[in-house]
DNA sequence: TCGAACTTGCAACGGGGTTGCAGAATATTT
DNA sequence: AAATATTCTGCAACCCCGTTGCAAGTTCGA
């Protein structure tokens, strides 16, 4: 409850319900939500388009990152914290293809990869399609 | 010429104008494309439909798969022989911030990952991001 | 408690992508 | 070469995603 005004604070953001309401609804389900998902829990509360806003401060804030799928975006907390300046995120995403979830694995990095001359990296996504240990 | 006919009916298509022309579209500029890309290059001599369809298609019978993109989906040209039946791509993908094109790196391979127990593994996708030689 | 700054809801819009259907083109059979 | 079955295309319509402008409401610091 508190926990969730201090996040917004540090970020330098207003606290307003819609705020919480989303910060707490990623703290929560814990899985990458798209703003679909958002908009079934939240929908009836908020309107769409403040969802999209929030979702974009929240990223530009550092609060979470986007997470790429062949479907459609999604986003996911910032486990180690970002900031308006940098956001650094080299872990492995992971979507389930029988529950449809997609997770973040924090633990796993993703290898490094000697790439040709002249190219130079600065992000990394890797997403990783299968079955997860619950649908297994 | 020949051999876009040849392609199609490899795959067991119907041979068109417009597939004959989205396919060489793919094979003459290399790199990744979005529906956009198609429709600003041929969208004067077909319906955007059409393009979808032929996109979906082509996706479904092996010849071309997605590339997963922060800002949308792009479709590249499968190198290996891929069928209606299996798609198999383990190659790296490079997007470019500066110019915005993207391109499959078909001589580098996702490396392994050591996924924890009860995780089941399909299909792998590597972007990375950053300047490409070009505009280096 | 007041005002400046920020946030929200509403309306409207553009783009992405899909579906149904009728007409056109392709392949096949004779 | 013509007829037929099959497939493809264009059009219209539709829904979902995401954004913008603006007026009204809320937050927060002085």
């Amino acid at each position: 409850m508190d926990q969730l005004r201090e996040t917004l604070k540090v970020h330098h953001l207003r606290t307003t319900t819609c705020r919480e309401d989303v910060l707490s609804t990623f703290i929560n389900r814990k899985n990458a939500l798209s703003h679909g998902d958002l908009e079934g829990e939240l929908g009836e509360n908020y309107d769409r388009v403040t969802i999209y806003r929030t979702l974009k401060t929240f990223l530009e804030k550092g609060i979470i990152h986007k997470v790429l799928d062949d479907e459609g975006l999604r986003y996911a907390l910032c486990s180690h914290s970002c900031s308006e300046e940098k956001h650094q995120h080299d872990h492995i995403h992971f979507k389930c293809s029988a529950c449809g979830e997609t997770n973040c694995l924090e633990n796993l990095h993703i290898p490094a990869v000697q790439l040709p001359e002249g190219y130079h990296p600065e992000h990394f996504n890797l997403l990783i399609q299968g079955v997860c240990p619950k649908c297994n």
